[in-house]
DNA sequence: GTCTATATAGGGATAGAC
DNA sequence: GTCTATCCCTATATAGAC
């Protein structure tokens, strides 16, 4: 699994005592990320992180003061993904064509960055636990954000499921069911999914409530 | 958070000392089924488990050889209200039309074991991690039947993308966004999602290759 | 079937040298 | 910026009494 949002391999020489200039803190975020996904976020040891970087465990303390960090700098990067796509949410004007349109958005940053998101779809709990212990960081959530346009009354039930399926389709079809679309090129997986997304928001009129 | 196919609320009185026919090792899956889902797999302990039920921690290791048992035993739960569903797969036969009935029961599923479904969304890796460790358990799963179709080269792309939508649909229409439907009657939600559903997997054939 | 007490291990985190 | 060494705590798991 490889993260795709940097040119860096996960696993890689990377100037072994050269690259001390800043890199580093990337390279822990990338292997972290690998092995977080892997094997969760809670039975990887620093150590392990530790050892695939090449150096020693307490090491990373100079870069991250906890575990957890690192875990919330990998939230964050999700974030600022998302955050492209959360400035078009205008709550108070949200229908099927805008979710539509915002849905579009987030396929394209799920396959930009599909590493990130399922490392996020198999550590739901540890993240959303880091969301509870620090409300402080009140780094407005994706999901928070979907969850108030989902809840809002003045939209019509029926169209409200259908955006919670939107949501859910495109996570499916990308990160729920393993890899099984890895083999497809991204433009291909990408206009099949809006096609879906399209008819599912945009129903056939066809004599129903 | 309770589960919906036992009667005996998570937390209750439960005659202490005198249900201990064999009822307890149920109790502890339901507790251990809310914890498991709120704070995660790996930060509950087993002691917290034990003081919920009002015996020591200890006890919880006659009816369990380990913390892992405890996850399989609830995994195995959720296979068991697959497994109906998952008769009617028949890989050599296979269509959007017969996904789309698959799809239909496993809304049933889902709805009647909500609670289960979101333990198992919020703590896949503890859950992928135990199939990696235990295949001698081959106690085959929904997922993986779910990944031979969605490979199976013979159906058309177009249509396996949209059925792993349909599947992430109803996912997230149920699971996924928090519970945002929880007050929407089951049966109303359940004839909307089916509406979805077919309206992803029969689309309109309006013009599109 | 449940208890108390204890063994054992592993992981997160800190101090201070280089 | 990275190392070694160590502290401390928590959690799983076991042994044996009741």
């Amino acid at each position: 699994m490889q993260i795709a949002s940097n040119d860096a391999p996960s696993a890689t020489i990377a100037e072994p005592g050269l690259d001390s200039q800043g890199g580093t803190r990337e390279r822990i975020l990338d292997i972290a990320l690998d092995l977080f996904t892997e094997q969760g976020y809670e039975k990887t040891s620093l150590r392990e992180i530790a050892e695939r970087l090449g150096f020693s465990k307490a090491a990373i303390y100079y870069h991250f003061a906890s575990k957890e960090d690192i875990l919330l700098a990998l939230h964050l990067r999700l974030h600022q993904f998302g955050a492209d796509a959360l400035g078009t949410i205008d709550e108070a004007n949200m229908s099927p064509t805008v979710w539509a349109a915002l849905i579009g958005q987030l396929i394209g940053q799920i396959l930009e960055h599909r590493a990130l998101f399922v490392f996020h779809e198999r550590n739901r709990a540890a993240v959303e636990r880091l969301h509870r212990e620090r409300h402080e960081t009140e780094h407005d959530d994706l999901e928070a954000r979907f969850r108030e346009v989902l809840t809002n009354q003045e939209i019509a039930l029926r169209d409200r499921v259908r955006m919670a399926c939107a949501f859910g389709a495109i996570v499916g079809g990308l990160v729920l069911v393993g890899n099984v679309f890895s083999d497809v090129p991204s433009s291909t997986l990408g206009a099949l999914l809006r096609e879906a997304v399209d008819d599912l928001l945009n129903p056939r009129a066809s004599g129903r409530p």
